[in-house]
DNA sequence: CAAATATTCAACTTTATGGTTGATTAATTA
DNA sequence: TAATTAATCAACCATAAAGTTGAATATTTG
């Protein structure tokens, strides 16, 4: 009965966003817009050939997209996939809430008897 | 400039729910309150000890936390750390939204000149 | 056209992750 | 007290992840 596309989807994003470069990367990519890769490379203490997989990720989660002009690929953010993350952490913490409630009216004595 | 304790903080957090089995684990617990590892166990379909690394592993980002009575073990969800994921992400879509709006002034054509 | 530049692809290494099984520890119960 | 039960620990395995280097592929520029 679980959506398992939407899951796989969820872990996908979720990953995508664990490693902390990336997370810089799409800082850097909100902050300042669009660059090429070898710019958000010079950032790094690592290889072009690191950063521009993490890019890949990036893009195969969809939170960046590509744009590419002869040798030049422009990498730009799109954040629009974060609501997915979104609404998974807002329904948790609301169930998680619910139950909390629940449990402290049951302590408190229920007041309907 | 980076805060590096904030930073793996998020990642260990981030981390912890992707993890499709570990979210169904929060999950559960969020909807049916504490529950002891081997009830918790008993709805997946791996062994005892993998569940019991997993709850090692949420209770380590601090998602859950444990109480033993005897040799029972009740685990509990705990949510409140989701804030910080939360605020890094509503901090994200902010920065990406201003840049939008400021490109999108831009393009309209500033009116102030 | 030759050299330089921007980027990816491929192969490899190291370490982390998610799982297994078998043994161990501690608490309960018959 | 012996057997059962709840849980972790330890060692291991397979696969994935994050990085490296070197070669390949286009595109641009001198």
């Amino acid at each position: 009965m679980v959506d398992d596309y939407l899951e796989s989807q969820l872990s996908e994003l979720i990953k995508s966003v664990s490693d902390t470069t990336r997370r810089q990367l799409l800082t850097q990519l909100c902050q300042q817009g669009p660059q090429r890769v070898t710019e958000l490379a010079s950032c790094y203490d690592m290889s072009l050939n690191a950063v521009s997989k993490h890019i890949k990720i990036l893009e195969s989660a969809q939170l960046v997209k590509r744009t590419t002009y002869g040798r030049d690929h422009w990498i730009e953010a799109d954040l629009h996939r974060f609501e997915l993350i979104e609404n998974w952490f807002r329904q948790m913490k609301s169930i998680w809430e619910l139950r909390l409630e629940a449990l402290d009216r049951t302590l408190t004595g229920e007041k309907n008897d």
